[in-house]
DNA sequence: TGATTTAATGCATTTTCATCATTGATGGCG
DNA sequence: CGCCATCAATGATGAAAATGCATTAAATCA
């Protein structure tokens, strides 16, 4: 073989073999006769056989010919099958979505999005990873996460952050407490109930801390958990109050359980879109933020 | 996909997403380097979706390259194997040649030549079929031989009949024969003693009786079989003797028989090869036909 | 900052490809 | 028996694509 043959080729030959007939085959293949009939040529050539024992009567493949026809429809087959497959996951219709998210957010914001989501891309997976606020970085930066929904990182080094929400921070208490029939709670309470804090690591608890020194406070933790959905229970359980942003409500009980916007400064963290900066995002993932930008 | 890829570009996409280096690709895929942008950016453009993240000093895949990657891996190495496996064909070391053949031809003639041509195409098989001479000419017509060995047939209409060699007629009578002694048998012979003959529709005996008629003989039969071993057995039992050519010795127990010429005219028939005319011969038929040639 | 490496681009050239118009061959039909 | 219709092949021509060379622009390293 001198060289070797062309998807278009094969796709001549294919209609020749089956219309046994080269004009129905050129009008099929969307070219004028005599183009098909160098293509044939051509893959004849290229192949040293001759892949039709023809004349303009009768067209009939020879033994070669009848070779190469389950090859063609293979090849070709295959060839469109896959490209379409593809070209299905770059305009986003198909494909896997890999998120790393904030509890809170996988909670509160993503559900929804997700389902309206589903609906006009039913082929597409959404993995979603729950993890903290310091992982998150990682994930986009090695490529696991295609993004992510964090706090703003504090470094932004290959990172960009898009805002989407700003997540106040309301104050738990039971439903018994004097504090439910409030309309909004000072941070200053915090420091004079007993107080049921995040674990210290927690990003939560990293800007609790924050806004009480601002506030010339500190938190005197009775009780701390690293567990959202734990805090809830304790304090549900009568054990104190806690300050939580309003998404991790979603984490919550809140059956027996009072919600109180927070009053003072800085008491919101800015929740958004993490994505690797310079780098292209793929069309289903663009397609989802999309969605979930409409939606806030 | 505003149009379908070619197997180039996915060459060269394979060939960057392995090496990452666009100036290595383009040695390994033999063409400049610009050359090789230019096919991957066409590949990009018809993708609609960016393959690579590159700049002067990193080639990396995008999400739609990691897609990609697989389909263009799977798509050139079938189509690759798939091509080498027809060229082979093509090129006659792969493949079936199916030969409608006399039985005596079929003994005497091809198993030689079949083991010479297996040495050197062990990837061919072939099909012998051993058929009587009034049969071969439809299995070539049709095709389901590729070519017979066989007397000159008597129309020639789409047939194409080349001698390969002369089969002269022999007189097997039983070693203790008078005959047995002699040097040459005249056709007369067969007048004066039992005779053996074939049955009434094989070409031997047609030859036969068109022989002994420009003698101004005819065949007395004494025995007359169809089966030319079973023709052997009746002389070897001292039934008669025969007149059959020489090929067809091969399908006879010798041990007890002798064979000597017959002198006359008309003493042979020509055996050869009988293709289906202006019709193109598979590669490895016409090899293993080369090599019967050389043989005779 | 300069040297060096690398991918992209401009441009000229060659090669490939398609179309139109025509030829040559084949079989049917009057 | 010859004309006609149909079909694949071919020739000529022009357009499009691919390629290579020379060069540019960007990025890293010393």
């Amino acid at each position: 073989m001198r060289s070797t043959l062309t998807v278009h080729e094969l796709e001549a030959f294919l209609a020749v073999a089956e219309l046994r007939n080269f004009r129905l085959a050129a009008e099929r293949v969307h070219v004028s006769q005599p183009a098909l009939s160098r293509s044939v040529q051509s893959a004849e050539h290229k192949l040293d056989a001759r892949l039709f024992d023809r004349n303009t009567r009768r067209v009939e493949l020879t033994r070669e010919g009848e070779e190469l026809l389950p090859i063609a429809r293979r090849i070709v087959g295959e060839f469109h099958d896959s490209l379409s497959d593809l070209s299905e996951f770059v305009a986003g219709r198909r494909g896997r979505i890999a998120i790393a998210c904030l509890p809170s957010a996988a909670a509160a914001l993503l559900p929804r999005a997700m389902s309206v989501f589903q609906d006009t891309h039913p082929r597409v997976t959404i993995a979603l990873e729950p993890v903290s606020a310091e992982f998150v970085r990682t994930r986009v930066l090695d490529g696991s996460a295609d993004f992510a929904i964090s706090v703003a990182p504090p470094r932004q080094d290959g990172l960009a952050f898009e805002p989407l929400i700003s997540d106040e921070f309301v104050c738990v208490c039971s439903l018994g407490d004097p504090l439910a029939s409030r309309r909004r709670v000072s941070w200053s309470v915090l420091a004079e109930r007993p107080l049921v804090a995040s674990g210290p690591a927690s990003s939560i608890r990293q800007i609790a801390d924050r806004v009480m020194a601002q506030c010339g406070l500190s938190i005197q933790a009775r009780y701390e958990c690293a567990n959202i959905s734990v805090v809830g229970a304790m304090v549900a359980a009568g054990l104190g109050i806690a300050a939580i942003p309003r998404l991790a409500l979603r984490l919550i009980d809140m059956s027996t359980l009072a919600a109180i916007p927070m009053a003072g400064p800085g008491v919101s963290r800015e929740i958004g879109i993490l994505t690797r900066g310079g780098r292209s995002l793929p069309a289903a993932a663009g397609s989802f933020l999309d969605v979930l930008r409409r939606q806030v």
